[in-house]
RNA sequence: GGUGGAGUGGCCGAGAGGCGAGGCUCGGGACUGCAAAUCCCGCUACACGGGUUCAAAUCCCGUCUCCACCU
Protein backbone atom coordinates (compact mmCIF):
# COMPACT_ATOMS: atom_id res chain seq x y z
CA UNK A 1 0.00 0.00 0.00
CA UNK A 2 1.68 3.03 -1.13
CA UNK A 3 1.19 6.74 -0.37
CA UNK A 4 3.26 9.10 -2.67
CA UNK A 5 3.82 12.86 -2.60
CA UNK A 6 4.94 14.90 -4.64
CA UNK A 7 5.40 18.46 -4.13
CA UNK A 8 7.17 21.82 -5.98
CA UNK A 9 7.33 24.69 -7.46
CA UNK A 10 4.40 25.36 -10.18
CA UNK A 11 5.35 24.49 -13.65
CA UNK A 12 7.68 21.96 -12.77
CA UNK A 13 6.15 19.03 -14.27
CA UNK A 14 4.35 17.67 -11.16
CA UNK A 15 0.87 16.95 -12.93
CA UNK A 16 2.42 15.05 -15.52
CA UNK A 17 4.64 12.87 -13.41
CA UNK A 18 1.63 12.10 -10.72
CA UNK A 19 0.11 10.53 -14.09
CA UNK A 20 2.48 8.83 -15.00
CA UNK A 21 3.10 7.04 -11.45
CA UNK A 22 -0.11 6.19 -11.25
CA UNK A 23 -0.54 4.65 -14.82
CA UNK A 24 2.80 2.47 -13.50
CA UNK A 25 1.37 1.71 -10.16
CA UNK A 26 -2.10 1.36 -11.41
CA UNK A 27 -2.81 4.02 -8.61
CA UNK A 28 -5.56 7.19 -7.76
CA UNK A 29 -4.29 10.54 -8.37
CA UNK A 30 -5.26 13.29 -4.93
CA UNK A 31 -5.14 16.52 -6.07
CA UNK A 32 -3.23 19.06 -3.54
CA UNK A 33 -3.38 22.22 -5.15
CA UNK A 34 -6.30 24.91 -3.25
CA UNK A 35 -7.44 26.50 -6.99
CA UNK A 36 -7.67 23.06 -8.89
CA UNK A 37 -10.82 22.71 -6.33
CA UNK A 38 -12.83 24.88 -8.39
CA UNK A 39 -15.05 23.66 -11.32
CA UNK A 40 -14.55 25.79 -13.77
CA UNK A 41 -10.96 27.21 -13.44
CA UNK A 42 -9.68 24.85 -15.81
CA UNK A 43 -6.68 26.58 -18.10
CA UNK A 44 -5.46 29.23 -15.38
CA UNK A 45 -4.14 26.51 -12.98
CA UNK A 46 -3.55 24.61 -15.68
CA UNK A 47 -5.60 21.46 -15.06
CA UNK A 48 -5.09 18.57 -16.86
CA UNK A 49 -8.00 17.38 -19.69
CA UNK A 50 -9.77 14.22 -19.12
CA UNK A 51 -7.30 12.94 -21.91
CA UNK A 52 -4.50 14.12 -20.35
CA UNK A 53 -5.33 12.52 -17.46
CA UNK A 54 -5.15 8.94 -19.54
CA UNK A 55 -7.75 7.49 -17.38
CA UNK A 56 -6.39 7.49 -14.09
CA UNK A 57 -8.62 8.86 -11.83
CA UNK A 58 -8.43 12.06 -10.08
CA UNK A 59 -9.38 13.03 -7.05
CA UNK A 60 -10.37 16.72 -4.87
CA UNK A 61 -10.71 18.31 -8.32
CA UNK A 62 -14.02 20.22 -9.46
CA UNK A 63 -15.22 19.48 -6.13
CA UNK A 64 -15.97 23.06 -5.33
CA UNK A 65 -17.65 25.73 -6.78
CA UNK A 66 -16.32 29.21 -7.58
CA UNK A 67 -18.48 30.64 -5.11
CA UNK A 68 -17.35 28.60 -2.14
CA UNK A 69 -14.62 29.42 -0.28
CA UNK A 70 -11.90 26.73 0.23
CA UNK A 71 -10.75 25.41 3.22
CA UNK A 72 -7.65 23.65 4.70
CA UNK A 73 -9.51 22.54 7.21
CA UNK A 74 -11.95 20.72 5.27
CA UNK A 75 -9.29 19.45 2.67
CA UNK A 76 -7.77 17.67 5.27
CA UNK A 77 -10.71 15.64 5.87
CA UNK A 78 -11.37 15.05 2.31
CA UNK A 79 -7.83 14.36 1.70
CA UNK A 80 -7.59 11.84 4.40
CA UNK A 81 -10.73 10.42 4.19
CA UNK A 82 -9.67 9.41 0.61
CA UNK A 83 -6.48 8.04 0.96
CA UNK A 84 -7.75 5.96 3.80
CA UNK A 85 -10.35 4.78 1.23
CA UNK A 86 -7.80 4.03 -1.05
CA UNK A 87 -5.13 2.74 1.25
CA UNK A 88 -7.85 0.26 2.59
CA UNK A 89 -8.50 -1.19 -1.09
CA UNK A 90 -5.11 -1.70 -1.85
CA UNK A 91 -4.92 1.11 -4.29
CA UNK A 92 -1.63 3.09 -4.42
CA UNK A 93 -2.41 7.07 -3.68
CA UNK A 94 -0.36 9.63 -5.67
CA UNK A 95 -0.81 13.11 -4.12
CA UNK A 96 0.15 15.65 -6.11
CA UNK A 97 -0.03 20.06 -5.72
CA UNK A 98 1.84 22.84 -4.87
CA UNK A 99 -0.22 24.32 -2.07
CA UNK A 100 2.34 22.96 1.01
CA UNK A 101 -0.29 23.98 3.32
CA UNK A 102 -2.27 21.36 2.19
CA UNK A 103 0.08 18.65 1.81
CA UNK A 104 1.22 19.88 5.35
CA UNK A 105 -2.30 19.34 6.77
CA UNK A 106 -2.65 15.66 5.29
CA UNK A 107 0.74 14.48 6.49
CA UNK A 108 1.33 16.52 9.93
CA UNK A 109 -0.41 16.88 12.50
CA UNK A 110 -2.32 19.57 12.29
CA UNK A 111 -5.60 20.36 14.42
CA UNK A 112 -7.46 23.12 12.83
CA UNK A 113 -9.88 24.77 15.62
CA UNK A 114 -13.00 25.10 14.97
CA UNK A 115 -14.61 28.80 12.80
CA UNK A 116 -17.62 30.49 13.40
CA UNK A 117 -18.00 32.78 10.29
CA UNK A 118 -19.81 35.65 12.40
CA UNK A 119 -17.49 35.80 15.26
CA UNK A 120 -14.72 35.71 12.81
CA UNK A 121 -16.39 38.64 10.80
CA UNK A 122 -17.16 40.40 14.03
CA UNK A 123 -12.75 40.76 15.06
CA UNK A 124 -12.38 41.51 11.34
CA UNK A 125 -14.57 44.44 11.41
CA UNK A 126 -12.99 45.16 14.49
CA UNK A 127 -9.47 45.03 13.48
CA UNK A 128 -10.65 47.80 10.63
CA UNK A 129 -12.26 50.12 12.69
CA UNK A 130 -9.07 49.54 15.95
CA UNK A 131 -6.54 48.85 14.27
CA UNK A 132 -3.33 46.61 13.13
CA UNK A 133 -1.94 47.51 17.20
CA UNK A 134 -5.11 47.19 19.45
CA UNK A 135 -5.62 43.91 17.96
CA UNK A 136 -2.47 42.68 18.59
CA UNK A 137 -1.80 44.18 21.70
CA UNK A 138 -5.51 42.60 22.72
CA UNK A 139 -3.63 39.10 21.15
CA UNK A 140 -0.56 40.00 23.54
CA UNK A 141 -2.73 39.95 26.57
CA UNK A 142 -4.79 36.92 26.21
CA UNK A 143 -1.78 34.98 24.43
CA UNK A 144 1.80 36.48 24.68
CA UNK A 145 2.93 33.55 22.83
CA UNK A 146 0.68 33.48 19.89
CA UNK A 147 1.59 37.60 19.70
CA UNK A 148 5.02 36.61 19.96
CA UNK A 149 4.68 35.03 17.00
CA UNK A 150 2.91 36.73 14.64
CA UNK A 151 3.41 39.62 13.28
CA UNK A 152 1.21 42.49 14.13
CA UNK A 153 1.32 43.75 10.39
CA UNK A 154 -0.21 40.40 9.48
CA UNK A 155 -3.95 41.26 10.32
CA UNK A 156 -5.21 38.25 8.92
CA UNK A 157 -3.48 35.89 11.50
CA UNK A 158 -4.04 38.16 14.34
CA UNK A 159 -7.65 37.56 13.41
CA UNK A 160 -8.02 34.11 13.23
CA UNK A 161 -5.87 33.82 16.67
CA UNK A 162 -8.16 35.77 18.27
CA UNK A 163 -10.77 33.89 17.26
CA UNK A 164 -9.73 30.87 18.16
CA UNK A 165 -8.72 31.87 21.50
CA UNK A 166 -12.43 33.41 21.78
CA UNK A 167 -13.85 29.98 20.62
CA UNK A 168 -11.94 27.66 22.30
CA UNK A 169 -10.82 29.74 25.17
CA UNK A 170 -7.60 28.07 24.45
CA UNK A 171 -4.12 29.64 23.32
CA UNK A 172 -3.53 29.49 19.61
CA UNK A 173 -0.52 27.31 18.04
CA UNK A 174 0.83 29.60 16.34
CA UNK A 175 3.57 27.70 14.73
CA UNK A 176 3.79 25.26 12.31
CA UNK A 177 5.31 21.63 13.30
CA UNK A 178 9.20 21.17 12.46
CA UNK A 179 9.02 17.50 13.04
CA UNK A 180 7.75 14.13 11.52
CA UNK A 181 4.98 12.76 10.11
CA UNK A 182 2.73 11.81 12.58
CA UNK A 183 -0.38 10.33 10.31
CA UNK A 184 1.62 8.73 7.47
CA UNK A 185 4.44 7.93 8.55
CA UNK A 186 5.42 5.79 5.79
CA UNK A 187 4.34 8.29 2.90
CA UNK A 188 7.52 9.04 0.47
CA UNK A 189 7.41 12.73 -0.45
CA UNK A 190 9.16 13.94 -3.42
CA UNK A 191 9.51 17.10 -4.29
CA UNK A 192 10.50 18.99 -8.21
CA UNK A 193 13.19 21.65 -8.45
CA UNK A 194 14.49 23.53 -11.44
CA UNK A 195 17.13 25.92 -11.41
CA UNK A 196 15.11 29.56 -11.38
CA UNK A 197 15.69 30.55 -15.05
CA UNK A 198 14.40 27.58 -16.30
CA UNK A 199 11.40 27.94 -14.07
CA UNK A 200 10.70 31.26 -15.03
CA UNK A 201 11.15 30.77 -18.86
CA UNK A 202 8.90 27.78 -18.11
CA UNK A 203 6.39 30.24 -16.68
CA UNK A 204 6.22 32.68 -18.61
CA UNK A 205 5.62 29.95 -21.76
CA UNK A 206 2.66 29.01 -19.84
CA UNK A 207 1.15 32.29 -19.18
CA UNK A 208 1.36 33.02 -22.63
CA UNK A 209 0.08 29.54 -23.20
CA UNK A 210 -3.13 30.23 -21.07
CA UNK A 211 -4.07 33.75 -22.89
CA UNK A 212 -3.57 31.56 -26.26
CA UNK A 213 -5.88 28.63 -24.87
CA UNK A 214 -8.67 31.24 -23.85
CA UNK A 215 -7.78 32.26 -20.19
CA UNK A 216 -9.83 35.99 -20.61
CA UNK A 217 -12.56 34.33 -21.88
CA UNK A 218 -12.89 31.56 -19.38
CA UNK A 219 -12.41 34.14 -16.56
CA UNK A 220 -15.12 36.10 -18.03
CA UNK A 221 -17.68 33.36 -17.52
CA UNK A 222 -16.92 32.96 -14.05
CA UNK A 223 -17.35 36.34 -13.34
CA UNK A 224 -21.00 35.40 -15.05
CA UNK A 225 -21.22 32.56 -12.53
CA UNK A 226 -20.04 33.83 -9.22
CA UNK A 227 -16.37 34.12 -9.23
CA UNK A 228 -16.97 37.47 -7.63
CA UNK A 229 -18.77 35.93 -5.02
CA UNK A 230 -16.11 34.00 -2.76
CA UNK A 231 -12.89 35.22 -1.67
CA UNK A 232 -10.99 32.03 -2.59
CA UNK A 233 -10.98 31.78 -6.14
CA UNK A 234 -11.18 35.52 -7.23
CA UNK A 235 -7.76 35.59 -5.97
CA UNK A 236 -6.25 32.98 -8.09
CA UNK A 237 -3.13 33.75 -9.96
CA UNK A 238 -4.27 34.81 -13.52
CA UNK A 239 -7.82 35.64 -12.15
CA UNK A 240 -7.02 38.18 -10.04
CA UNK A 241 -5.17 39.95 -12.66
CA UNK A 242 -8.08 39.33 -15.72
CA UNK A 243 -10.94 40.19 -13.24
CA UNK A 244 -8.61 43.84 -13.00
CA UNK A 245 -8.47 43.98 -16.98
CA UNK A 246 -12.07 43.04 -17.15
CA UNK A 247 -13.30 46.14 -14.47
CA UNK A 248 -10.78 48.29 -16.51
CA UNK A 249 -8.18 48.46 -13.80
CA UNK A 250 -5.37 47.44 -16.10
CA UNK A 251 -4.78 46.23 -19.54
CA UNK A 252 -4.70 43.11 -20.78
CA UNK A 253 -1.26 42.97 -21.85
CA UNK A 254 -0.58 44.65 -18.17
CA UNK A 255 -2.72 41.89 -16.98
CA UNK A 256 -0.85 38.98 -18.82
CA UNK A 257 2.66 40.31 -17.54
CA UNK A 258 1.43 40.89 -13.74
CA UNK A 259 -0.03 37.38 -14.25
CA UNK A 260 3.63 36.13 -15.00
CA UNK A 261 5.33 37.96 -12.47
CA UNK A 262 3.05 37.15 -9.54
CA UNK A 263 3.55 33.78 -10.54
CA UNK A 264 7.31 33.80 -10.45
CA UNK A 265 7.09 35.26 -6.56
CA UNK A 266 4.86 32.58 -6.16
CA UNK A 267 6.94 29.48 -7.17
CA UNK A 268 9.84 31.13 -4.99
CA UNK A 269 7.52 31.12 -1.99
CA UNK A 270 6.30 27.42 -2.78
CA UNK A 271 10.09 26.75 -2.82
CA UNK A 272 10.09 28.65 0.48
CA UNK A 273 8.06 26.32 1.95
CA UNK A 274 8.83 22.86 0.61
CA UNK A 275 12.21 23.70 1.24
CA UNK A 276 11.93 23.37 4.93
CA UNK A 277 10.69 19.84 4.69
CA UNK A 278 13.26 17.64 5.40
CA UNK A 279 11.71 14.58 4.59
CA UNK A 280 11.14 15.07 1.04
CA UNK A 281 13.61 13.71 -1.70
CA UNK A 282 14.47 16.52 -4.19
CA UNK A 283 13.97 15.94 -7.77
CA UNK A 284 15.99 17.65 -10.12
CA UNK A 285 14.41 18.66 -13.95
CA UNK A 286 14.64 15.49 -16.37
CA UNK A 287 12.12 13.60 -18.50
CA UNK A 288 8.72 12.68 -16.98
CA UNK A 289 9.63 8.77 -17.46
CA UNK A 290 13.07 9.40 -15.78
CA UNK A 291 11.93 10.95 -13.03
CA UNK A 292 9.29 7.89 -12.44
CA UNK A 293 11.60 5.69 -12.34
CA UNK A 294 13.72 7.20 -9.95
CA UNK A 295 10.77 7.69 -7.71
CA UNK A 296 10.02 3.85 -8.23
CA UNK A 297 13.51 2.79 -7.40
CA UNK A 298 13.58 5.24 -4.52
CA UNK A 299 10.39 3.63 -3.52
CA UNK A 300 11.24 0.17 -3.65
CA UNK A 301 14.86 -0.06 -2.47
CA UNK A 302 13.80 1.83 1.01
CA UNK A 303 10.41 -0.06 0.87
CA UNK A 304 9.40 3.03 3.01
CA UNK A 305 6.78 3.67 0.47
CA UNK A 306 4.68 0.95 1.58
CA UNK A 307 2.89 1.24 4.58
C1' G B 1 28.23 74.70 -34.62
C1' G B 2 24.86 77.44 -30.98
C1' U B 3 21.17 77.76 -26.91
C1' G B 4 18.46 75.44 -23.12
C1' G B 5 17.35 71.07 -20.21
C1' A B 6 18.85 66.42 -18.26
C1' G B 7 22.25 62.36 -16.45
C1' U B 8 20.46 59.04 -9.12
C1' G B 9 21.07 51.53 -7.27
C1' G B 10 18.13 46.15 -12.19
C1' C B 11 13.83 49.73 -13.28
C1' C B 12 10.71 54.06 -11.96
C1' G B 13 11.50 58.20 -9.03
C1' A B 14 12.10 62.28 -4.82
C1' G B 15 15.84 65.19 -2.81
C1' A B 16 18.85 70.43 -4.27
C1' G B 17 25.42 71.62 0.94
C1' G B 18 25.21 68.21 6.77
C1' C B 19 24.60 60.76 8.76
C1' G B 20 21.99 57.50 2.11
C1' A B 21 12.95 59.14 0.37
C1' G B 22 9.75 55.84 -1.56
C1' G B 23 7.77 52.23 -5.00
C1' C B 24 8.65 48.05 -8.23
C1' U B 25 11.82 44.03 -9.67
C1' C B 26 15.12 40.68 -7.55
C1' G B 27 16.96 37.57 -3.29
C1' G B 28 15.91 35.41 1.61
C1' G B 29 12.23 34.11 5.35
C1' A B 30 7.56 33.25 8.11
C1' C B 31 3.06 30.62 7.77
C1' U B 32 -2.39 25.60 12.15
C1' G B 33 -10.02 27.05 8.54
C1' C B 34 -9.21 32.74 2.57
C1' A B 35 -2.50 29.62 1.73
C1' A B 36 -2.13 30.92 -6.12
C1' A B 37 -3.67 34.06 0.36
C1' U B 38 -1.38 37.13 4.22
C1' C B 39 3.04 39.08 6.13
C1' C B 40 8.47 40.10 7.47
C1' C B 41 13.67 41.01 6.20
C1' G B 42 17.59 42.31 2.73
C1' C B 43 19.70 44.86 -1.84
C1' U B 44 23.44 51.69 0.22
C1' A B 45 22.88 54.77 -5.75
C1' C B 46 23.79 59.67 -7.21
C1' A B 47 27.71 59.90 -15.62
C1' C B 48 33.29 60.86 -15.42
C1' G B 49 37.59 64.05 -13.89
C1' G B 50 39.05 68.16 -11.16
C1' G B 51 37.90 72.09 -7.60
C1' U B 52 35.35 75.03 -3.41
C1' U B 53 33.93 73.63 1.73
C1' C B 54 34.80 71.23 8.33
C1' A B 55 30.97 68.74 5.10
C1' A B 56 28.72 67.88 -2.06
C1' A B 57 24.22 63.59 -5.14
C1' U B 58 23.33 68.74 -4.05
C1' C B 59 27.93 74.69 -5.49
C1' C B 60 32.01 75.84 -9.46
C1' C B 61 35.07 74.25 -13.90
C1' G B 62 35.93 70.75 -17.64
C1' U B 63 34.70 66.05 -20.31
C1' C B 64 31.23 62.56 -22.13
C1' U B 65 26.14 61.00 -23.22
C1' C B 66 20.93 61.96 -24.04
C1' C B 67 16.70 65.23 -25.17
C1' A B 68 14.62 69.65 -27.17
C1' C B 69 15.02 73.91 -30.03
C1' C B 70 18.04 77.18 -33.28
C1' U B 71 21.61 77.96 -37.47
Amino acid sequence: MTLIVIGGATATGKSDLAVALAKELQGHVINADSMQLYKGMDIGTAKLSLAERQGVPHHLIDVLSVRQEASVAQYQIDARNLIDQLLEQGIPAIVVGGTGLYIKAILDDLNFPDTDPEVRERIAKEAEELGADVMHERLAALDPAAAAAIPKENVRRVVRALEVIELTGQPYTANLPRIGSSKYPHAKQFGLVMERETLQERIDGRVEKMWEQGLVREVRDLMGGGLLEGRTAQAALGYAQIIKFAQGQMTEEEAKEETKRATRQYARRQETWFSRDERITWLKKAPTQELMERILLSSNASNIGNI
